[in-house]
DNA sequence: TTTGCACCGTTGTTTAATCAACTATTGCGT
DNA sequence: ACGCAATAGTTGATTAAACAACGGTGCAAA
């Protein structure tokens, strides 16, 4: 009785919480993919600080992102792979990497946006039509 | 300007969603290991299938917990590997297994279902609270 | 000055997700 | 009976997450 009472709890929340950010994020994962973009939500969600503001520490991308170091860390291993960022070590305080984006990162503002903006507006009118 | 709507949609909607639920498992998941218990917040959403209703097919827990069928693959293999249940192959359609909960498997609903209600008791008062 | 603590970033291990490609089996229609 | 599409499950590759442990650095108090 109450076992199912917290099953319904449970699939509630995951249907308006967990499975609604998984679906958005998939569905935006298959845009950039098709876009020709070879970036990833997650990448995505760490360049948003990026062209806010660039030049940040790991530490405060960690927080702004609201992941774990260690996946900043892994994260920015990839884009720099990509050539989309680079570490930059800081000589007045030598624990710091600031991260710089690269011209090829920055280029990648407009029509990384143009798709996040076009997914959006389709979750958006999706959710709104239930 | 735009841009900006757009990165504060997104951080909206990443606390309305996916946030939520990363802090919901991420705390579940201590929660277990705190306990003892040797599994996770998506292994125990796949013994919840199996608690309600033993001997599903691969397919249809697949279904209940909207993964893919690749996910659910590899849970099993390490639900498995915890004696926590056993693949059936059934004669009458051998492209299926029948997924049969362990003793060990049966045994563990009582003590995990507590330590859910448990958390799911605190992330509500802190829900509402804010 | 040195000792100890806090901080920044990295690494190892484990778990999980996605996608695509693949095997084996079933069953339908011609 | 045959071919062929649909179904069930597996595997490989890539990406990401969490946690714990660790090395290097900075800083302040004893």
């Amino acid at each position: 009785m109450q076992l199912i009472e917290l099953v319904k709890i449970n699939e509630l929340l995951s249907i308006l919480s967990g499975r609604l950010s998984a679906t958005l994020n998939r569905h935006l994962n298959r845009k950039f993919k098709a876009a020709g973009l070879e970036i990833t939500t997650e990448q995505w969600l760490v360049l948003v600080c990026l062209w806010n503001k660039d030049k940040l520490t790991q530490q405060a991308i960690s927080e702004r992102t609201f992941k774990d170091k260690a996946s900043i860390t892994r994260l920015l291993d990839t884009l720099s792979r990509h050539d989309l960022i680079e570490r930059h070590s800081e000589p007045t305080d030598r624990r710091i990497n600031l991260i710089h984006l690269t011209e090829k990162g920055k280029r990648l503002e407009e029509q990384a946006m143009a798709i996040v903006k076009e997914s959006f507006e389709q979750a958006i009118t999706g959710i709104t039509s239930q």
